[in-house]
DNA sequence: CCGCGGATCTTCT
DNA sequence: GAAGATCCGCGGA
């Protein structure tokens, strides 16, 4: 897909789409389109794998033991990436849910490449398929050269937003538990497009 | 295709 | 001082 397409055929989501239960924004990102601005290139994906993490009775979530340093922007307003270290080596993107005061994120693990393919290959060198581009929260920060520069950083405006299609985009959405995580595992907080070659883990 | 272990460092106990 | 919202390369089937 052009990116002439892209911006033709989708807007950016509003504050208000955030501004709801994380679990309910986890589930309606599927099939919108993360577009990111690096290198003078602009590198755009579908999201097709997310997973929730809540602010009250989640203990696998950053936010369960309260404000810290790095947790601060997880209960701030709606709308913000949530970027964190993990294993001292891979990045992972969050964006922040629910309203200023309650904490809520949605972890972004998986995007179908749509734009910018040639620069994620730049970025992303042991990549060998398409598939293996974005499959997979840190492959996906690779991909489009998140960093923890990006903590913080509104998704309204700016290098790196979100945008819906005008007409819809009809998927199934399978849920089941979230992956890597000991704590609060009973709970079906995972989201991803069934039958998508482009999720982590089938 | 599958399972295993190493890399590497921040955060919280 | 240990665990962690992961990825990769290796060896074997």
């Amino acid at each position: 897909m052009t990116l002439r397409q892209l911006k033709k055929e989708t807007r950016v989501l509003p504050r208000a789409f955030f501004d709801r239960p994380a679990e309910a924004v986890a589930r309606d990102l599927l099939g919108t389109v993360l577009v990111r601005r690096a290198n003078g290139a602009t590198l755009a994906g579908r999201i097709v794998e997310t997973e929730a993490y809540l602010g009250q009775g989640d203990r696998a979530a950053h936010s369960a033991r309260g404000v810290t340093e790095r947790t601060r922007v997880i209960f701030g307003p709606p709308a913000r990436a949530y970027v964190y270290l993990i294993y001292g080596m891979h990045y992972c993107l969050n964006l922040v849910a629910e309203p200023e005061g309650t904490a809520g994120c949605v972890l972004l693990r998986a995007l179908e490449p749509l734009c910018g393919v040639d620069e994620m290959r730049r970025l992303r060198p042991k990549a060998r398929r398409d598939r293996d581009l974005a499959s997979g929260p840190a492959k996906l920060t690779q991909a489009l050269g998140v960093t923890l520069d990006d903590y913080g950083r509104d998704v309204l405006r700016g290098d790196l937003t979100v945008r819906a299609f005008h007409y819809p985009t009809m998927h199934k959405t399978a849920i089941g538990p979230r992956i890597g995580i000991n704590e609060s595992r009973e709970l079906p907080l995972r989201f991803h497009i069934a039958d998508n070659e482009h999720v982590s883990v089938r």
